[in-house]
DNA sequence: CTCGCCGATGTGAACGTACACATCGCCACC
DNA sequence: GGTGGCGATGTGTACGTTCACATCGGCGAG
């Protein structure tokens, strides 16, 4: 018995199969396995089936830290992102990851949990850590555009869901434009009084929403009054409502979503206000539920899905040093169901 | 002018700083910089900071292709999640998120579109060559056993959302048992014709809340009847409940989860019913909504951040070595609102 | 005063892959 | 029939880090 090799085969590791593994089961140099691998052109059929044979036969798995590591490049696309809980964020990250893992490109998802600078910089920090190639922000806070300056990213990035302030990364649905479709709709039924619940100030696609609204109202030279911010949940719609409905100087309420206008209109239900008879409401985003809520809920149908896959085609493309796509907004739907209606 | 090294220095390319370039600035080997950025207990507090300094001054950070290469530990933690955009699973998530972050691990995250065993085997397949050390799986359907232990994994790895099948690696909220207490409600209430819309077939908490139902029903030796099995969407829950109600013949039902009770409710209301006067119901999940569905649904409720949270502890806990931890089910919790009220 | 130990630091390898270049045989062309 | 070219394959090296081991000075114990 020749165990003078011992020491080099016998207490081996159960270390995974590498491509040198490979290469010798198949009988070719580590190389030849390497060009398989990238499908290179030039290899003999006969020689690519038996590498494959041999990669089956091992179970081998490329190593990706060694490939990220030898070409620099880490094939992953980052995400900062605020809500995930929320339908439209998670939409469009379901969408982006999609997209991501059909381009053979992996996701680092981080969320901010408030809108502090500091917690947005570190969520950036985290991502560039992870050596990402580019970088979605699904966080359309203001503060965001500061972070990335400041922190020099260095990467091609794109924001969703922001409105134009910095256009050339930008990528949105029409916020402004959604914005206007609700409250002409609700113009067009004759309402004149009308109340905007915005979501938060620091969120841009809120403050796109409100110069939507304010401008259609303009537009129609009715009287414009100051928005209540919001924070997005139902229960500030629904405690927003309490407040606002002890006056009812207002015929109708445009929602900044579809979960403070639910929680909206279930104040108007507990003050024994009928929707639409008293009172028309219209939401955003349309979740999924809004077609099933007590009325359904007349809002503006927004495709997050389709940023998101927009999202990744545009940092994907700019990356392989295609010249600039189209930035075009997607275009909003007013979906109109029953929570709207003739002012009384 | 001395350019004699104009070869080496001036055309260097823009290449990230390493750590050889940090040692340099700092006047130290590289090995001693290694040793500051693991946290190395001997280390002279002077060269600690001079290296500081100079990591700061070149913005040099750690190339995690090179530490997981050489280290052969990726810090990547694999979750394979289904209908990542419902609140339960995004919940979870971001509790996992947050919580793996924290530990100096970050997420590989990938979603299943279908429940086809193929879709599932990919889903795992593409989480394998991460390299993963350890699995998360948020898509609790019953295939993805089949496919954990054909793939062999080979890391540890929890189920979450599911129940006791393989209770060695699950996590759960005890879905029985919540089940249970909703179903015990409406009997309290003096129900006595039961009505469960369930979740599709192939979800293993689906499964676990009609369990949960049928034992209740028997314990109290009510009749029980073929639950419906849904797909989890409030439309489901309408469709349903345009079909059942034309015949009335329960005064009670139990929904799989809150969409399914907002559906059903919407059905009620067109048919002149009044929820609980005619009907009551009980969702499943207390998603933040719930509280202000017409009327506020009796729910209940899950944890669903805690059980994300408890799986990145299991999980880092078995990857230190540790014995095994706690696995106790998470209790859920009844939360009596206005859609359940004593039998008509 | 010397020996041994320890704290602090440095040197050589290795991880698994892709890229640049070298090699080899073969065919077509003049 | 020599030569250039090309298709197919092999050899060296680099990527940036950590681990194992080597070195070196100082200090306490005998």
């Amino acid at each position: 018995m020749t165990t003078e090799t011992a020491r080099g085969a016998e207490p081996e590791r159960v270390r995974a199969p590498n491509i040198r593994d490979v290469a010798r089961v198949a009988g070719v140099s580590y190389q030849t396995v390497s060009r398989v691998l990238n499908d290179s052109p030039s290899i003999r059929p006969e020689t690519l089936q038996r590498v494959r044979d041999a990669i089956d036969e091992l179970g081998y798995r490329p190593n990706q830290a060694a490939r990220a590591l030898v070409t620099s490049r880490s094939r992953t696309i980052g995400v900062l992102a605020a809500q995930t809980v929320h339908y439209g964020p998670a939409t469009s990250i379901q969408a982006i990851e999609s997209a991501a893992r059909e381009a053979g490109y992996r996701l680092s998802i981080t969320n901010i949990s408030s809108s502090e600078y500091a917690s947005i910089k570190s969520g950036l920090d985290y991502l560039m850590s992870q050596s990402i190639e580019a970088l979605i922000v699904i966080a359309p806070q203001v503060r965001v555009f500061e972070a990335i300056s400041d922190l020099q990213i260095g990467v091609p990035f794109v924001t969703l869901e922001a409105t134009g302030l910095s256009s050339d990364h930008s990528l949105w649905v029409d916020q402004v434009q959604g914005a206007r479709m609700a409250t002409r709709h609700l113009i067009e039924l004759g309402h004149t009084e009308i109340m905007h619940i915005s979501g938060p100030q620091d969120w841009i696609e809120a403050e796109a929403r409100m110069q939507g609204f304010l401008r259609e109202l303009g537009d129609a030279d009715l009287r414009t009054r100051a928005p209540i911010l919001g924070d997005w949940t139902a229960s500030f719609g629904y405690y927003a409502g309490l407040e606002l409905l002890r006056y009812r100087d207002f015929t109708a309420v445009f929602a900044g979503n579809d979960q403070m206008a639910l929680g909206f209109m279930h104040a108007c239900r507990e003050m024994g206000l009928s929707v639409p008879g008293d009172i028309s409401i219209v939401g955003f985003d349309d979740v999924p539920e809004a077609a099933h809520y007590a009325p359904p809920l007349t809002t503006v149908r927004q495709n997050f899905a389709e940023i998101g896959r927009r999202a990744v085609a545009l940092l994907l493309g700019e990356l392989r040093g295609e010249t600039e796509m189209s930035h075009d907004p997607v275009q909003p739907e007013l979906v109109i169901r029953q929570s709207t209606g003739r002012r009384p």
